[in-house]
DNA sequence: AATGATATACGAAGTTTTTCGTAGATGCAA
DNA sequence: TTGCATCTACGAAAAACTTCGTATATCATT
């Protein structure tokens, strides 16, 4: 159910870009860093097998789908990271990453409307 | 230089509890999971052998030290993580953990305060 | 001194993940 | 129709990570 980070790789592209043959992922993942064809074919029968891809014929080939949202993908990882890397505390991550990473004023903007809905609900 | 899964539950026992023996780890990793005691030993080998863990003798056994500060070490795990995962945003990350956890109104407000000090810098 | 408990070191098996070579089928162009 | 490009399938090597058995040394107790 976790996918790798080889999986994830190549969930970001279909997200990305839709449907695609494993010619057009190895394409893009090639942009990036050195990778086979045949490394990308193998990754996505895999990733099939396990559910994670769809595909359909598509006269010679076949053309992948991701059967996993990427919002539900992300809520699973983060949990496991959480847990991991934060033994739990999701605070102490938001803290970090704040503290670590510039975000525009329109996203910080947002974060603040995401936290004040938060404690609205919280004094209820 | 990223610990691997089984190396940061080591990691979180000697930050949490300061220099231990392989014993002392091994006795409280025992409590949440099933793991020799060997295998303990030898990751915490492994680990001295990578640099992030220094040794001393102390009589027979050894006590183990974590090199790497908490801190350093998830800041590390955090940007991969916003690479891996959300393609490096960062703000995306924080807007998907803070749906998605509890937080106590403590937290919520250290969280404000934080945000408001960035606010004020992207202003000047 | 013998025994039992406990320590390290070492090697290696077991798992999971990543990578790619090769074989065989199919389409296309000369 | 021959040959080149491109596709899938398959197997298996390579790499990374986890786990533990066994040998050996040392300490404490009888």
């Amino acid at each position: 159910m976790k996918p790798t980070d080889a999986e994830l790789e190549i969930l970001h592209v279909l997200w990305a870009n839709g449907p695609s043959t494993v010619r057009q992922v190895h394409d893009n993942l090639s942009q990036n860093r050195d990778i086979g064809y045949t490394t990308a074919l193998k990754l996505m029968q895999i990733m099939y097998e396990k559910g994670l891809l769809s595909r359909e014929e598509d006269g010679r080939s076949h053309t992948y789908t991701a059967v996993v949202t990427e919002e539900d993908t992300q809520r699973n990882l983060v949990d496991r990271f959480v847990e991991t890397a934060f033994r739990g505390s999701a605070s102490k991550l938001v803290m970090q990453v704040l503290g670590q990473h510039k975000a525009s004023r329109e996203e910080l903007d947002e974060i603040k409307t995401l936290l004040n809905n938060l404690n609205r609900d919280l004094l209820d």
